[in-house]
DNA sequence: TCAATTAGGACAAAATCCGTCCTAGTTATC
DNA sequence: GATAACTAGGACGGATTTTGTCCTAATTGA
């Protein structure tokens, strides 16, 4: 009768019978170190179970009182929405661990009166929602401790691999996370650089949230930092291409990314730039409408090689 | 979430939520082996905690009724999921009404911890996602009776207007709804045609629901469902086109529709319809890979004329 | 009989747990 | 203000536990 696991049990017992206890108590009672207790209480933290604590001179800690879901009434038009957004997170990978969704499904379940439940179970059994998934990899892990550090404003110094080179060590004030077409981005004011950047989150080798903090420019909100974030995407070609279409289907095209389209006498200006001209080439020839580019000079060699290839498979 | 503490604690809280698990479901959520999964629920036995397990061919542990842990909040990574499934919901706009989302979030952060809800803020606030977003419309009002219907196993009337022709009324027994580059689909079973097919939920004009019900297949489920769905996609013309890739590239650049490619001696059998040659020919040229068009002859005529647009392009 | 499940022993490698020693915050009281 | 009593949590190393793997046995339904 003993083991780690027993005495966080026994804490949470005591912790349920006496109201209040401190860190010594418990600690005389379960017969380990204050530090232990400590540890312990971070265990049932971990595990959802609220505990709060209060600090000072007659401290302690404490479940919190009479806390549960409520028997929360969801509409049907809410109970939809939200399992939705569930399956899309799970098609998404959005999450690094499945476990974590199928626990919140599973909680919320718990609370839902029959109907709803069942209404749950429809949406996640029958609907499919066929979305870009994310690459798999390091990527989902890094999520957490960089939300942090947005939540806190504070710096984070990072090991960032940028396309073909070297690691580099960069202390960056991280403002914003970004996904797209399956891939992670931060984007924040880089301190090596001296200005706005977007790291891809796969090419972040290392992170370590660093004691100090930033501030946020306030207007700092999704245009802009959308705008920014594929301005400053890490690339070596600046590349300027003029589309021939008007705002609206510009961007349905190429997902609502027409805040940064400016208009011009012939079409939209679209500023950018790219590490590989092939892919964008690629990119580029899937467009329902005519374009046509004004730099670099690469991506035009690109693009005829592209449709060069298409040709021949066309008259194959 | 680490160590074995909280996984024990864990282990406890599965049982709880759902009524029975195996011992293998649980070893897969826990990631853990199974024979730890055994040496758990001894843990839980010496602890008092009441877990009764059925053995033989359908076996599995089960939580004896009435034992309660005290009340549960969500984890951090929980809370990090849940609140990027909401934040893809209001993305993709799946919902129908952001209003839905909007008061779900409030609901949940009502009931969060002052930690966990700057967390479930944090994320609204810095995290954008790049999304396909939904083409809003009437689509998203019919997900909810079809949803009824799918859920009753009742048939539903509807009228269908199919590409370029006339409104029709089937009779259609909803299998499952699909959303697909912003596009909601129902499939099912249709009474006119009799066979399965794919209907496009912005092309219907009209929706009852029928006391009749029906049976849905019970091996009915994503795979199958799926590759129907585009198998049976209303459409004119029949394609066939031979992919020279492996079956992981393919379902990346596709979107995981590989379930539907048929290995052959030379590449991958693309077998789909299409009502719009030249669409189809714009997405095949973004393809990273080569291809060979097998029929129709339309569509290699369709693949060379934008070949063609693109070297003006390249060339100007 | 077969397939799928629970039950549990043995063992070596790996991971953890825990006390000890720190320093830093917080808060009520003197 | 200073002080006392408390929480918060990093670092470290040795003792301990845990865990995966490989076994064999029992149970049960098809």
């Amino acid at each position: 009768m003993s083991g780690p696991t027993v005495r966080v049990l026994s804490l949470l017992e005591l912790l349920q019978s006496h109201g209040r206890l401190s860190g010594t108590e418990l600690a005389a009672r379960l017969g380990v170190d204050k530090r232990t207790v400590r540890r312990y209480i971070q265990a049932l933290e971990q595990l959802g179970i609220p505990v709060t604590t209060e600090q000072g001179c007659d401290g302690g800690y404490m479940l919190v009182a009479g806390f549960k879901l409520p028997p929360m009434m969801f509409t049907n038009d809410e109970t939809l929405a939200l399992s939705l957004g569930l399956l899309a997170a799970k098609n998404l990978q959005l999450a690094d661990t499945q476990a974590a969704l199928s626990s919140v499904q599973a909680k919320l379940e718990r609370v839902m009166p029959a109907k709803l439940k069942s209404r749950a179970r429809a949406v996640a059994d029958s609907i499919k929602l066929m979305l870009p998934t994310a690459e798999t990899g390091a990527a989902g892990q890094q999520l957490g401790p960089l939300l942090d550090a947005i939540e806190q404003q504070r710096s984070v110094s990072i090991f960032y691999a940028a396309y073909q080179q070297a690691p580099e060590a960069r202390q960056v004030d991280p403002y914003g996370l970004l996904f797209r077409s399956g891939r992670w981005y931060m984007s924040g004011y880089c301190h090596l650089r001296k200005e706005l950047r977007t790291f891809r989150l796969d090419r972040l080798l290392h992170i370590e949230l660093l004691q100090q903090s930033f501030n946020r420019p306030t207007q700092f909100n999704s245009a802009e930092h959308f705008t920014q974030s594929l301005y400053g995407m890490p690339g070596n070609l600046d590349v300027q291409i003029v589309l021939h279409t008007d705002k609206h289907t510009a961007a349905q095209a190429m997902g609502e990314t027409a805040s940064m389209l400016k208009p011009q006498a012939d079409g939209l200006l679209l500023s950018t730039r790219t590490d590989s001209c092939y892919c964008l080439a690629q990119w580029l020839s899937q467009l329902p409408f005519d374009f046509s580019i004004i730099a670099p000079t690469e991506l035009k060699l690109a693009l005829q090689q592209h449709a060069e290839r298409l040709l021949q498979i066309a008259r194959h």
